[in-house]
DNA sequence: TCTATATAAGACTAAATATATCTTATATAT
DNA sequence: ATATATAAGATATATTTAGTCTTATATAGA
């Protein structure tokens, strides 16, 4: 499991159109410009949240993306594994081949038991009350649009 | 977070040390050969495992590692650790700079949530415990030795 | 129907990261 | 001294991620 920046920028971009409603329609342009995402970035992203089934994607003059359900009912964890897939901390990498009894593997247990809790927990969540409350990656202005990679670790 | 080849490595090191007990010397060769590791690989392992305090490392002629503490003390948390850092889900990337108020932003409240679940899961779980149960990541037998990336996905 | 505007889709590039190896140096038992 | 073993850092390669660019398609409105 990693949180990628395609999966951070999914976020960004149902919680705008949460704070719009269910069914607001929102173009590109705005969603990119206020959650500080690249439009053609986001134009992949948004791909992949249609084809789940968590937004409509509007072509032609004045289109743009809408939420198809009530953001109540649009969970972090169908956000972020619309994106980047299902959740999974452990990758049993090296030998796959002799992990299909992961029941017997206590280690793989241990991983199993973690990776339930982390998707528990992110079911919980939903993007009413994402919405509602305040969230430090949205931007209330337009900012300079340069998207340089931040050279920031981990 | 994202569990790297390098923190599985270094679970199925301290894992064969466990098995045989606190202060047993094992040589790196036994140990790359027994856990299926490139020898230089697990070298810098090893190096981040003593200076994390888990191991210690014997130079010259019958050198190797050992285990400075009881496996019951060894917490899979502190060997994932040692390996690739302190685990957090969540970059933040992007917009370091305006994540400062984190205890302000609703998303990231989830995921320190889940972050710490997560922390205090691995915690719960010691060497003691991983080595007296099966697992699927040590060989029983030397290997052929090879070590080609595996090109399984995800 | 033509034009402007907006997104779709996939190729492509660049950067970061992860994985593994190689070389030279150092330590220790015998 | 010598053989053996690990240390440490440089280097190479592969993979993944991030972002951009180009061409195609869809729609509203003149």
């Amino acid at each position: 499991m990693r949180l990628t920046r395609a999966g951070e920028y999914g976020i960004r971009c149902v919680l705008h159109l949460a704070r719009h409603g269910k069914g607001a329609l929102v173009s590109r342009k705005e969603i990119a410009v206020r959650t500080d995402v690249p439009p053609h970035f986001l134009a992949k992203i948004a791909q992949q949240l249609s084809r789940a089934g968590i937004i409509e994607i509007l072509q032609g003059a004045n289109g743009g993306y809408r939420l198809l359900t009530d953001p109540s009912g649009i969970t972090l964890l169908a956000v972020i594994e619309a994106i980047i897939g299902e959740i999974s901390l452990n990758d049993c990498v090296g030998r796959p081949e002799s992990c299909q009894n992961s029941t017997l593997c206590t280690v793989h247990r241990v991983w199993n038991k973690a990776n339930q809790q982390l998707r528990a927990t992110l079911q919980e969540t939903n993007f009413a009350t994402l919405a509602s409350e305040e969230a430090c990656c949205l931007t209330p202005f337009p900012e300079t649009g340069d998207h340089k990679r931040p050279n920031g670790k981990k």
